[in-house]
DNA sequence: GCAACAATGTACGAAATGGTACGTTCAGTC
DNA sequence: GACTGAACGTACCATTTCGTACATTGTTGC
């Protein structure tokens, strides 16, 4: 419409569009991924999405159909960055003592510095699981944090330095809870007991209780040294 | 209007209004932690939780003024339930290790009881924890935790059964962590990892390794016995 | 019995919100 | 350059949802 317009030489003022479908999609997902884990997935807004994105709405619904779909696809893709860190962690050549301890301090610091994860789970856990219970993605994902843990276990069995009889699902759960815990129910916890838990000397003060507690579990009665 | 509606003999086809604040206040206040608590602040619908009261929406805002007011009540009011049910446990009379281990039990299983309490916490912490920071009255209710934690713990140590210098704040973290990711992550928790962790034998298995897992924290390397 | 206030019912309004209709522009192919 | 399908923008619609205006009924004190 405007005069200047033309092939050669596009306006200053009107500025073209330029295609850039993945680079939009990974945009739609980042956003999207912050607002559903500050407000969950009722609390969250598409319109406001559409804002903080250089998309427009129309493009949510073109890439992910629907506003729930786009909440799977945020807690798809937040469960798969996890993973590929996770995969950077090498146990084998460590002692079992020092490989659990790692895996203890590891899973602590990484729930701590990705609060966005814990609270998608969190929010997932209040819709009772029902969309992850629609991805095999996820599902497929996890089972490797097992393997990881059954083996070090196996290890530090056959060592002498952990106790028999333990399930490594249920070391898991536990390494998992205090992990989560300290993330999930910082802002009540911190609130209720006038206590500053995020606070760096707190922290680091928790994730070494927490690596203590879980080896005084799994450890014979002598090996109670390291961190 | 009818003929037969007289003071002494109500009539049967249409009821006369009887006025029960208290009762539709309670009503109200049930209705809404059940609401609140499965779907959450921003997806609990003030419509709803009228059709489900035996009051009318008019009614809600009558006494609650407002949204976020009736949430703010019912998370006072859970609160509240839960000191009261607290407040039951007798642990003066029993011997350090075994008033722990009653308390680490309790805790686990009223959290297990009261998966509404729980899933209030975790939306409050969804939202920044921003209402009971508005509540002296939660602030006050929750100071007494610690103290009965700090009894037990003191005299553990003065009996020689509990290491030294342990916070009883961040023992009661421990227990606490324990207890709520139990209920709190067990939907995303069961379908990952395709454990039943609902289920009785796993619960009680749980029940017994966290009750474990806590006193193995605390004690000394002598004190490993009993439940 | 009557005033005054508390308790309740009904209907409605205004804004927010998920989703869509419809048209336009880009990028690759012949 | 014409054609085609993917990528995108704008305006809009239908519902939902919080909240309120207004009228009515019960209750208590005198």
């Amino acid at each position: 419409m405007t005069a200047t317009s033309t092939k050669a030489n596009p306006p200053a003022t009107r500025r073209r569009r330029k295609n850039n479908p993945e680079s939009v999609r990974a945009d739609i997902l980042a956003v999207a991924t912050r607002e559903f884990s500050e407000k969950g997935l009722s609390g969250a807004r598409i319109d406001e999405i559409a804002e903080k994105t250089r998309a427009s709405k129309r493009m949510i619904y073109y890439y992910f159909t629907d506003k729930e779909t786009l909440y799977l696809h945020t807690l798809e893709a937040a469960y798969q960055k996890v993973r590929l860190q996770e995969a950077e962690l090498d146990l084998d050549h460590l002692a079992p003592l020092e490989a659990l301890s790692r895996l203890v301090r590891f899973t602590f610091c990484h729930h701590a510095k990705n609060p966005d994860f814990i609270r998608l789970v969190m929010i997932e856990n209040i819709h009772h699981g029902r969309f992850i219970a629609q991805s095999a993605l996820i599902q497929s994902l996890n089972a490797g944090v097992i393997d990881v843990l059954t083996n070090v276990y196996a290890r530090g069995v056959e060592a002498g330095c952990f106790r028999e009889g333990l399930d490594p699902r249920e070391l898991h759960w536990l390494i998992s809870a205090l992990s989560f815990f300290n993330v999930s129910n910082q802002h009540t916890f911190s609130r209720i007991f006038d206590w500053h838990q995020a606070a760096p000397e707190n922290q680091s003060k928790l994730e070494d209780h927490v690596t203590e507690m879980v080896l005084r579990y799994v450890g014979t009665d002598a090996t109670l040294s390291q961190s």
